[in-house]
DNA sequence: AGTTTCATATGG
DNA sequence: CTCGCCATATGAAACT
């Protein structure tokens, strides 16, 4: 273990953590990394992967392993409870030593566009400030309640941050000129001035006709739309797809396609592609932990939401493949693993678990199976699920009662924590962002909360896993990890080496497995597909 | 005029 | 009274 400083002017500081020489001085911070990691690739403890990591990865350095001081604080103060509180390095320090806390800076690129001249330079710590903190952080870790799994957690969240600014640097393969013929097929021609293409106009001159009003309404207007169905005597109680292809008219459709094609033209048309698609690659920043349950979050570019059809612009290299796994049903089987349910562990074994669960709870009935596994996994109490609900109480009494068990502890104002111990914002945090509701009813939304985050965020911790794994095979290969997005993840690889990425994802996810939950029935099987084109996966 | 919220879409 | 989780992004509508 290697503590890596960074100081002004790309000098910096190594300190070995475990006695093994004193701390070295270094002009050029990213150079002595660079030979230290050819040597013998040690664990490196630094204030910020994404701080720091960018300017390695722009030097052409990787490194191996990682301890996020910043990520593993986070972690912590979710532990403690005291979740939201700033997580830098400076504020760790300051907390430690009763100072005032300084207040975490705002995320780079809001304002580097900016605000410039305000660029407050992230304060130099000191190796003693830096070694405080690290020791403070390893005792509350073995403070915690199962301080093993999270150390596991931690090197997880750290070996994520690593993936995700390579990632983010490496970017997902991105044809623009595939995406410009589809947009030119679904759309019509661009106009000049980046107004609507030409069948979005000629779609809204339809849906005029179609209204025959005497004023032009704009279909892009929910409440002209109300207006308008109004008119012709027909109530909505909003302008959802789903409620209007209740009602029959004319109008219904032309409005619905409408609306599909006015979202890929605003969300990913011409003006999406000529922002985020450079050299031939889509480059989101990836934000490791950005949920509050652990997933990624994304800024930027809108990465964890492409449309299906989209998909159809990101296409592999020449001579290269695209590996897409999938981790199909990962949250009802995480749901077996943690809560010991051996009948519903035992329905995991199968490759298709709701089928598995449809044959002995359901009377053969998938699709009731499945909504009441994901009734009981989201808190849901009305509409067709109740029966089921009921039937999948008594079949799976110890699943049933696992998420109940975290629905009252969230309803009583308790936290709930992941298999790995990431714990859940206290409710003061999240009520806040979730709107105003009521007594009683905020209360059930809190236990909705809970009751989804010990699942939601296991799922996460199995995926962070598979992905440190999965990195670690392909280091010295010529694949490149390049999109991830909570249970699915594709690798670019030259052709021939598909079949060896192939195995290491299985592998991976069998590591996953195996670190989480030690020796369960339960599978995580991958839907693996070798695709020249990201949309013909599956 | 600038900022915040709402409505609706996308993804898991 | 109502009742399904976690997100991001856009444009319209509402607000300051």
């Amino acid at each position: 273990m290697i503590a890596a400083i960074p100081a002004s002017g790309g000098r910096g500081v190594l300190a070995p953590l475990d006695g093994t020489g004193p701390p070295v001085e270094v002009a050029d911070l990213v150079a002595a990394i660079a030979s230290r990691e050819a040597r013998d690739a040690p664990r490196w403890v630094w204030p910020s992967t994404a701080e720091l990591y960018p300017r390695l990865l722009e030097r052409g350095l990787r490194v191996e392993r990682c301890y996020d001081m910043e990520l593993a604080e986070a972690i912590l103060l979710g532990v403690e409870g005291r979740w939201g509180e700033p997580r830098s390095l400076a504020s760790a320090a300051a907390r430690l030593h009763g100072e005032p806390v300084p207040p975490d800076p705002p995320p780079r690129s809001s304002i580097d566009a900016e605000a410039t001249l305000f660029t407050v330079e992230t304060p130099v710590p000191s190796l003693a400030t830096l070694l405080a903190v690290y020791e403070h952080q390893r005792a509350r870790c073995a403070a915690a309640p199962s301080p093993g799994r999270l150390n596991t957690l931690i090197a997880a969240e750290s070996a994520g941050a690593l993936v995700a600014a390579e990632m983010g640097r490496v970017g997902l393969p991105w044809r623009a000129d595939v995406h410009r013929a589809l947009l030119l097929d679904l759309l019509g021609e661009p106009s000049p001035m980046g107004g609507p293409p030409r069948k979005l106009i000629e779609l809204a001159d339809r849906i005029n006709d179609a209204f025959g009003s005497t004023t032009r309404i704009h279909p892009d207007s929910p409440a002209e739309v109300l207006r308008a169905f109004e008119r012709l005597g027909i109530t909505l109680a909003n302008t959802r797809a789903w409620e209007l292809r209740r009602i029959d008219h004319p109008v219904v459709p032309i409005l619905i396609e409408y609306k599909e094609l006015a979202r890929i033209w605003s969300a990913h048309g011409w003006s999406w592609l000529d922002q985020w698609v450079k050299d031939g690659r889509f480059r989101p920043e990836y934000i490791p932990g950005g949920v509050v349950s652990g997933r990624w979050a994304t800024r930027g570019g809108g990465a964890l939401q492409i449309p299906k059809v989209v998909r159809k612009a990101v296409v592999a290299d020449p001579g290269w493949t695209l590996v897409v796994a999938d981790a199909g049903q990962l949250e009802p089987r995480v749901l077996a693993a943690v809560s010991g349910d051996r009948r519903l562990a035992s329905a995991a074994a199968a490759g298709d678990l709701y089928a598995a669960l449809a044959s002995e709870a359901f009377g053969g009935d998938r699709s009731r199976a499945k909504v009441a596994l994901l009734g009981a996994m989201y808190g849901q109490t009305g509409g067709q699920a109740v029966p089921a609900l009921a039937a999948l109480r008594r079949f799976y009494p110890l699943a049933w009662d696992y998420v109940e068990q975290a629905a009252r502890t969230g309803e009583t104002g308790g936290l709930v924590h992941t298999w790995l111990g990431r714990t859940c914002p206290p409710a003061s945090v999240t009520f806040i962002a979730s709107g105003y509701e009521e007594g009683g009813s905020r209360s059930r939304a809190r236990g909705r909360f809970t009751r989804n985050f010990v699942i939601q965020g296991t799922a996460a911790e199995w995926a962070l896993v598979l992905l440190a794994r999965l990195r670690a095979a392909l280091v010295g290969t010529a694949a490149e990890l390049v999109f991830f997005q909570h249970d699915e993840v594709v690798v670019h690889c030259p052709a021939g080496d598909a079949q060896l990425v192939i195995e290491a994802v299985h592998r991976a996810g069998d590591e996953a497995r195996r670190l989480l939950f030690g020796e369960t029935p339960v599978r995580f099987p991958l839907d693996v597909s070798v695709v020249e084109c990201y949309a013909d996966a599956k």
